[in-house]
DNA sequence: ACTGTCGGATAGTTATACTATCCATATGCG
DNA sequence: CGCATATGGATAGTATAACTATCCGACAGT
């Protein structure tokens, strides 16, 4: 364990915490108090790293997507599992009908069921733009949902590209999780290219 | 002020919180021991509930934007401490420059600066993709950066539209912090959409 | 026999965002 | 005048999350 702290860069008191929470499977009991850690564990601790550090889950969150990702649950399934896992928990009572008409006319001719976190969320981010007084005037957030589609096509594609089950789960998981990261990163970055292109 | 909470719906001792916090100004002191406030606190409560509820915000980042919009400084600056409230603290040293040289390869023609929080944000996504071995050999990045632009314009154009200073700081930081929340939403209703369209 | 590491259990720490109390002061109504 | 009520300010307490540290008894190599 201690090798497998140093090559890990990880203190060995969080490895053992990830292991109390069922994050990381136990090592292989060599004897009765040796036990190995090989490759697997450790792309399994770059994993969960990447999804707590860059993907900002929590430690909750990221042992339920693992678990997915470990069942045999169907894509579907697990793509279910990855986006609560991102998303605050919402109740649709939790919000004004208003604002559910509003996203629900924006995603008109989509196929979305009513629970889907991602539309409870968007909902819940149009109640607060009403909240603050802004309004949609310019068509801003058909802009917005033709850029998801955008990435939500792109998502699909690489997932179909994967070769097994595992592989495929594994994608859902960490495009779904760092997708969010990343996007958040690039509209960063193109919205200063746009403004010293505009303003040059 | 008892009023100011139930109409806000904020307990009176989270409002003294945010006053202590200077997140809210103080109320106009109509005499030594009773202030009024008025509908510019009231909005300023929900905007800063929008901002820590549904942006996420840390309160010292909420306080460090409020800052921002009511300061004189210019919709640069302000862009940049409203990218600063939503990113991680990264240092360009974290990262590995095989990362960075990544990115910039991926904004190639794109006049971004190199401490721009969402160039590194977006690097340290890349390197959590190599670390858990996912490749991008169809081009993800590069659509997920299309993505960003067509973003990035609508934001530009919004901001454009608003009549004055206060008005265009105020939907730059609204913009940039719920917009985040909102792609994300957006892209999870998105993914489910194009699944069902793929697979029906 | 001894030193060191292991797994497992338990307790402590830090940070954040509230939440609750206390207090002296100052109305304002009767 | 007198007292209940609300205020700003100060201070302390709570809850949660994610570690981090310590202790312990059991074994294994030397």
């Amino acid at each position: 364990m201690a090798e497998f702290s140093t090559t890990s860069a990880i203190p060995v008191a969080t490895i053992k915490y990830y292991l109390r929470e069922k994050l990381l499977p136990a090592g292989e009991s060599e004897t009765a108090n040796q036990a190995s850690y090989g490759a697997a564990h450790l792309d399994r601790l770059r994993l969960i790293r990447a999804l707590i550090d860059v993907g900002r889950l929590s430690v909750a969150s990221a042992h339920s997507v693992l678990e997915a990702i470990d069942s045999d649950a169907s894509l579907p399934e697990v793509f279910k599992v990855a986006q609560h896992s991102v998303s605050a928990a919402i109740e649709p009572g939790d919000l004004e009908p208003a604002d559910l008409a509003s996203i629900d006319a924006l995603l008109t001719g989509w196929h979305v069921s009513p629970e889907n976190p991602g539309r409870l969320a968007a909902a819940r981010v149009l109640s607060a733009f009403r909240g603050v007084g802004q309004s949609d005037e310019r068509g801003w957030y058909a802009r917005y949902a033709e850029a998801a589609l955008l990435m939500a096509a792109a998502d699909l594609d690489e997932i179909e590209s994967r070769p097994d089950r595992a592989a495929k789960a594994e994608t859902v998981v960490v495009g779904t999780v760092l997708g969010d990261a990343l996007i958040s990163g690039l509209r960063r970055a193109a919205q200063e290219h746009v403004t010293s292109q505009r303003y040059s």
